[in-house]
DNA sequence: TCCATGATTGTTGGG
DNA sequence: CCCAACAATCATGGA
């Protein structure tokens, strides 16, 4: 029964699905997003002509190797990109209301 | 009330 | 143009 398992996110069968909604208020964006947009020039530098299967994994796997600490900057930045999902959704609370 | 799921975000690089 | 691993997210709804 593929159906996640409880408290993990179970699988990774993400597809992306363009728009749903009307206004589709975006969630906000992810620390992993804005760690990647720094590393990337850093990883990327170290490792130049490497493919984004390399860079992408390599990434990932120093996103974690990082402290809580380090991740902070980052997750502040998620969580402010979230706030600014939360204005989206005021719109989008308001505007549905035809 | 609680859980789970879905939708989304951004990187690179190529078919 | 879209997807692919990588990670987080976290708000919404369905029971």
């Amino acid at each position: 029964m593929p159906k996640a398992a409880s408290g993990k996110r179970g699988g990774k069968e993400i597809k992306r699905r363009s728009k749903k909604d009307p206004n589709a208020p975006k969630r906000g964006l992810s620390a992993y997003m804005f760690f990647a947009n720094e590393q990337r020039e850093n990883v990327r530098e170290e490792n130049p002509g490497i493919s984004f299967g390399q860079v992408g994994k390599l990434l990932g796997e120093r996103w974690k190797a990082l402290n809580d600490k380090q991740r902070t900057p980052y997750e502040a930045k998620a969580a402010a990109d979230k706030k600014r999902y939360e204005d989206e959704k005021q719109a989008y609370n308001a505007e549905e209301s035809s």
